[in-house]
DNA sequence: CAGCATCCCGGGGGATACTG
DNA sequence: CAGTATCCCCCGGGATGCTG
Protein backbone atom coordinates (compact mmCIF):
# COMPACT_ATOMS: atom_id res chain seq x y z
CA UNK A 1 0.00 0.00 0.00
CA UNK A 2 0.86 3.67 -0.43
CA UNK A 3 1.86 4.79 3.09
CA UNK A 4 4.12 1.46 3.09
CA UNK A 5 6.54 1.16 6.15
CA UNK A 6 4.63 4.34 8.49
CA UNK A 7 5.16 6.00 4.90
CA UNK A 8 8.58 6.83 5.39
CA UNK A 9 10.41 4.74 2.35
CA UNK A 10 7.47 5.83 0.23
CA UNK A 11 7.34 9.60 1.10
CA UNK A 12 11.36 9.61 0.45
CA UNK A 13 10.62 8.50 -3.33
CA UNK A 14 7.63 10.18 -3.75
CA UNK A 15 9.10 13.76 -2.65
CA UNK A 16 11.77 13.06 -5.04
CA UNK A 17 10.05 12.20 -8.27
CA UNK A 18 6.61 14.39 -7.39
CA UNK A 19 8.30 17.33 -7.88
CA UNK A 20 7.07 20.10 -9.79
CA UNK A 21 9.41 19.06 -13.02
CA UNK A 22 10.66 15.41 -12.93
CA UNK A 23 7.99 13.57 -13.98
CA UNK A 24 7.71 16.12 -17.00
CA UNK A 25 11.36 15.35 -17.95
CA UNK A 26 11.10 11.57 -17.22
CA UNK A 27 8.28 11.61 -19.61
CA UNK A 28 9.88 13.91 -22.24
CA UNK A 29 12.89 11.44 -22.25
CA UNK A 30 10.83 8.88 -23.44
CA UNK A 31 11.18 9.88 -26.85
CA UNK A 32 14.41 8.81 -26.47
CA UNK A 33 17.64 10.67 -26.30
CA UNK A 34 17.74 14.09 -26.36
CA UNK A 35 20.06 16.79 -25.95
CA UNK A 36 19.68 19.59 -23.59
CA UNK A 37 18.61 22.56 -25.74
CA UNK A 38 16.30 19.73 -27.17
CA UNK A 39 14.61 19.38 -23.49
CA UNK A 40 14.42 23.08 -22.74
CA UNK A 41 12.59 23.51 -25.74
CA UNK A 42 10.15 20.64 -25.37
CA UNK A 43 9.30 21.65 -21.73
CA UNK A 44 7.48 24.96 -21.40
CA UNK A 45 8.02 26.91 -18.29
CA UNK A 46 11.02 25.28 -17.21
CA UNK A 47 14.09 28.10 -16.66
CA UNK A 48 17.24 25.97 -17.88
CA UNK A 49 18.24 26.16 -14.07
CA UNK A 50 15.49 23.56 -13.13
CA UNK A 51 16.20 22.24 -16.12
CA UNK A 52 20.10 21.31 -14.82
CA UNK A 53 19.17 20.86 -11.03
CA UNK A 54 16.66 17.86 -12.26
CA UNK A 55 18.75 16.42 -14.50
CA UNK A 56 21.35 16.32 -12.09
CA UNK A 57 18.70 14.51 -9.68
CA UNK A 58 17.48 12.10 -11.89
CA UNK A 59 20.97 11.01 -13.02
CA UNK A 60 22.48 11.04 -9.44
CA UNK A 61 19.28 8.81 -8.82
CA UNK A 62 20.38 6.46 -11.58
CA UNK A 63 16.85 7.39 -13.24
CA UNK A 64 19.02 9.07 -16.21
CA UNK A 65 22.12 8.80 -18.41
CA UNK A 66 24.09 11.70 -19.59
CA UNK A 67 26.60 11.54 -22.40
CA UNK A 68 28.65 14.07 -22.90
CA UNK A 69 30.85 14.77 -26.02
CA UNK A 70 34.27 16.31 -26.03
CA UNK A 71 33.27 18.03 -29.03
CA UNK A 72 33.50 21.92 -30.29
CA UNK A 73 30.43 22.51 -29.99
CA UNK A 74 29.66 20.70 -26.71
CA UNK A 75 27.29 18.08 -27.15
CA UNK A 76 25.35 16.02 -24.26
CA UNK A 77 22.34 13.90 -24.37
CA UNK A 78 20.35 12.61 -21.84
CA UNK A 79 18.36 9.04 -22.38
CA UNK A 80 16.61 7.34 -19.69
CA UNK A 81 18.23 4.20 -18.15
CA UNK A 82 16.62 1.04 -17.53
CA UNK A 83 15.04 1.96 -14.04
CA UNK A 84 14.06 5.03 -15.50
CA UNK A 85 11.78 3.82 -18.28
CA UNK A 86 10.79 1.32 -15.82
CA UNK A 87 8.93 4.58 -14.23
CA UNK A 88 7.22 5.67 -17.45
CA UNK A 89 4.12 2.69 -16.90
CA UNK A 90 3.25 4.23 -13.32
CA UNK A 91 3.77 7.86 -14.55
CA UNK A 92 1.53 7.12 -17.68
CA UNK A 93 -1.21 5.41 -15.20
CA UNK A 94 -1.40 8.57 -13.11
CA UNK A 95 -1.63 10.98 -16.26
CA UNK A 96 -3.97 8.75 -17.36
CA UNK A 97 -5.67 9.07 -14.43
CA UNK A 98 -5.73 12.94 -14.62
CA UNK A 99 -6.51 13.17 -18.45
CA UNK A 100 -9.51 11.29 -17.24
CA UNK A 101 -10.26 13.32 -14.51
CA UNK A 102 -9.38 16.67 -15.04
CA UNK A 103 -13.05 17.92 -16.32
CA UNK A 104 -14.95 16.87 -13.29
CA UNK A 105 -12.06 17.53 -11.01
CA UNK A 106 -12.13 21.58 -12.27
CA UNK A 107 -15.71 21.51 -12.63
CA UNK A 108 -15.66 20.67 -9.13
CA UNK A 109 -13.22 23.40 -8.50
CA UNK A 110 -15.06 26.08 -10.13
CA UNK A 111 -18.50 25.13 -7.85
CA UNK A 112 -16.65 25.22 -4.97
CA UNK A 113 -17.21 28.80 -3.62
CA UNK A 114 -20.94 29.11 -4.80
CA UNK A 115 -21.17 26.35 -2.31
CA UNK A 116 -24.51 27.75 0.13
CA UNK A 117 -23.13 28.51 3.78
CA UNK A 118 -19.34 28.25 2.82
CA UNK A 119 -17.91 31.47 3.90
CA UNK A 120 -15.13 31.27 0.94
CA UNK A 121 -12.77 31.25 3.72
CA UNK A 122 -10.21 33.51 2.13
CA UNK A 123 -7.29 32.49 -0.47
CA UNK B 1 0.39 10.17 -23.05
CA UNK B 2 2.27 11.75 -20.18
CA UNK B 3 2.47 15.52 -21.45
CA UNK B 4 -0.63 15.22 -23.09
CA UNK B 5 -1.58 18.72 -25.20
CA UNK B 6 1.84 19.65 -24.74
CA UNK B 7 1.68 19.21 -20.90
CA UNK B 8 -0.24 21.83 -19.61
CA UNK B 9 -3.41 20.07 -18.82
CA UNK B 10 -1.66 17.31 -17.06
CA UNK B 11 0.68 19.48 -15.54
CA UNK B 12 -2.48 20.95 -13.68
CA UNK B 13 -3.39 18.09 -12.41
CA UNK B 14 0.01 16.44 -11.65
CA UNK B 15 0.41 19.82 -9.37
CA UNK B 16 -2.55 19.43 -7.80
CA UNK B 17 -1.79 15.82 -6.26
CA UNK B 18 1.79 15.45 -6.30
CA UNK B 19 2.57 17.85 -3.81
CA UNK B 20 3.74 16.82 -0.32
CA UNK B 21 0.77 15.47 1.23
CA UNK B 22 -1.96 14.99 -0.73
CA UNK B 23 -1.47 11.08 -1.61
CA UNK B 24 -0.42 10.22 1.92
CA UNK B 25 -3.86 11.70 2.90
CA UNK B 26 -5.69 9.78 0.13
CA UNK B 27 -4.08 6.50 0.78
CA UNK B 28 -4.79 6.78 4.38
CA UNK B 29 -8.46 7.70 3.55
CA UNK B 30 -8.15 4.47 1.31
CA UNK B 31 -9.09 3.20 5.19
CA UNK B 32 -12.26 4.41 5.22
CA UNK B 33 -14.13 7.60 7.22
CA UNK B 34 -11.77 9.01 9.49
CA UNK B 35 -12.11 11.74 11.68
CA UNK B 36 -9.97 14.97 11.12
CA UNK B 37 -7.85 13.85 14.43
CA UNK B 38 -7.01 10.65 13.35
CA UNK B 39 -5.87 12.14 10.14
CA UNK B 40 -3.91 13.92 11.92
CA UNK B 41 -1.95 10.96 13.63
CA UNK B 42 -1.70 8.58 11.04
CA UNK B 43 0.12 10.83 8.73
CA UNK B 44 3.44 11.18 10.94
CA UNK B 45 5.15 14.42 9.57
CA UNK B 46 2.33 16.75 9.11
CA UNK B 47 1.34 19.80 10.97
CA UNK B 48 -2.50 20.59 11.09
CA UNK B 49 -2.18 23.63 9.06
CA UNK B 50 -1.29 21.93 5.96
CA UNK B 51 -3.95 18.83 6.97
CA UNK B 52 -6.13 21.32 6.59
CA UNK B 53 -5.12 23.17 3.74
CA UNK B 54 -4.47 19.75 1.98
CA UNK B 55 -7.80 18.82 2.75
CA UNK B 56 -9.85 21.85 2.11
CA UNK B 57 -7.92 21.29 -2.02
CA UNK B 58 -8.90 17.88 -1.97
CA UNK B 59 -12.42 18.59 -1.08
CA UNK B 60 -12.54 21.41 -3.20
CA UNK B 61 -11.76 18.98 -6.06
CA UNK B 62 -13.70 16.97 -5.24
CA UNK B 63 -11.60 13.94 -4.26
CA UNK B 64 -12.67 14.18 -0.68
CA UNK B 65 -16.21 15.06 0.96
CA UNK B 66 -16.13 16.41 4.55
CA UNK B 67 -18.77 15.74 6.89
CA UNK B 68 -19.58 17.54 10.04
CA UNK B 69 -22.08 16.46 12.74
CA UNK B 70 -23.48 19.50 14.67
CA UNK B 71 -22.67 18.13 17.81
CA UNK B 72 -21.00 19.20 21.41
CA UNK B 73 -18.04 17.83 20.96
CA UNK B 74 -17.14 18.77 17.12
CA UNK B 75 -16.76 15.75 14.89
CA UNK B 76 -15.92 16.33 11.28
CA UNK B 77 -15.56 12.72 9.03
CA UNK B 78 -13.28 12.55 5.81
CA UNK B 79 -14.10 10.61 3.22
CA UNK B 80 -13.06 9.89 -0.41
CA UNK B 81 -15.13 10.18 -3.19
CA UNK B 82 -15.52 8.02 -5.94
CA UNK B 83 -13.77 10.00 -7.91
CA UNK B 84 -10.70 10.22 -4.97
CA UNK B 85 -11.51 6.28 -4.52
CA UNK B 86 -10.64 6.11 -8.26
CA UNK B 87 -7.09 7.36 -7.79
CA UNK B 88 -6.06 4.97 -5.84
CA UNK B 89 -4.99 2.13 -7.93
CA UNK B 90 -2.98 4.38 -9.57
CA UNK B 91 -1.20 6.12 -7.03
CA UNK B 92 -0.19 2.35 -5.96
CA UNK B 93 1.52 1.69 -8.48
CA UNK B 94 3.83 4.78 -8.09
CA UNK B 95 3.84 3.30 -4.88
CA UNK B 96 4.97 0.26 -5.73
CA UNK B 97 7.32 1.41 -8.12
CA UNK B 98 8.67 3.42 -5.56
CA UNK B 99 9.04 0.20 -3.11
CA UNK B 100 10.34 -1.37 -6.06
CA UNK B 101 12.89 1.04 -7.07
CA UNK B 102 13.71 2.75 -3.52
CA UNK B 103 16.79 0.82 -2.60
CA UNK B 104 18.61 1.25 -6.11
CA UNK B 105 18.09 4.48 -6.36
CA UNK B 106 20.09 5.06 -2.48
CA UNK B 107 22.52 2.92 -3.66
CA UNK B 108 22.95 5.11 -6.99
CA UNK B 109 22.85 7.98 -4.88
CA UNK B 110 25.01 7.31 -2.51
CA UNK B 111 27.57 5.89 -5.53
CA UNK B 112 26.99 9.77 -7.27
CA UNK B 113 29.94 11.53 -6.00
CA UNK B 114 32.84 8.69 -6.14
CA UNK B 115 32.65 9.51 -9.47
CA UNK B 116 35.88 8.93 -11.46
CA UNK B 117 36.34 12.63 -13.46
CA UNK B 118 32.86 14.18 -11.99
CA UNK B 119 34.07 17.35 -10.65
CA UNK B 120 32.22 16.83 -7.78
CA UNK B 121 29.91 20.51 -8.84
CA UNK B 122 29.37 22.22 -5.60
CA UNK B 123 25.75 21.55 -4.04
C1' DC C 1 -12.26 18.51 18.82
C1' DA C 2 -11.73 21.07 14.65
C1' DG C 3 -9.58 24.70 12.50
C1' DC C 4 -8.62 29.53 11.26
C1' DA C 5 -5.14 33.59 12.03
C1' DT C 6 -0.65 35.22 12.57
C1' DC C 7 4.24 35.22 12.67
C1' DC C 8 8.24 33.95 10.55
C1' DC C 9 11.93 31.44 8.37
C1' DG C 10 14.05 28.53 4.75
C1' DG C 11 14.48 27.46 0.30
C1' DG C 12 12.27 26.64 -4.21
C1' DG C 13 12.77 28.54 -8.22
C1' DG C 14 12.71 32.45 -11.84
C1' DA C 15 15.74 36.08 -14.27
C1' DT C 16 19.95 37.45 -15.54
C1' DA C 17 24.81 37.42 -16.50
C1' DC C 18 29.11 35.00 -17.26
C1' DT C 19 32.23 30.85 -18.95
C1' DG C 20 34.37 26.80 -21.38
C1' DC D 1 25.70 24.71 -26.87
C1' DA D 2 25.62 23.53 -22.14
C1' DG D 3 26.02 24.76 -18.35
C1' DT D 4 27.34 27.54 -13.55
C1' DA D 5 26.86 31.36 -10.32
C1' DT D 6 24.32 35.16 -8.28
C1' DC D 7 20.60 37.85 -6.96
C1' DC D 8 16.26 37.97 -5.10
C1' DC D 9 11.50 37.36 -4.46
C1' DC D 10 7.75 34.61 -3.22
C1' DC D 11 5.33 31.15 -0.72
C1' DG D 12 5.44 26.59 1.33
C1' DG D 13 4.92 25.29 5.53
C1' DG D 14 6.17 24.78 10.67
C1' DA D 15 5.03 26.80 15.45
C1' DT D 16 2.06 29.00 18.23
C1' DG D 17 -2.16 31.00 19.93
C1' DC D 18 -7.16 31.80 19.83
C1' DT D 19 -12.21 30.53 18.85
C1' DG D 20 -16.66 27.96 18.43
Amino acid sequence: MIRGDGGRTIRAVLDRICDKWTLLIVATLDEGCLRFTDLHRQIPGISQRMLTLTLRNLERDGLVSRTAYAEVPPRVEYELTPTGRSLIPPALGLAGWAMEHIEEIEASREAYGERPGAGAAGA
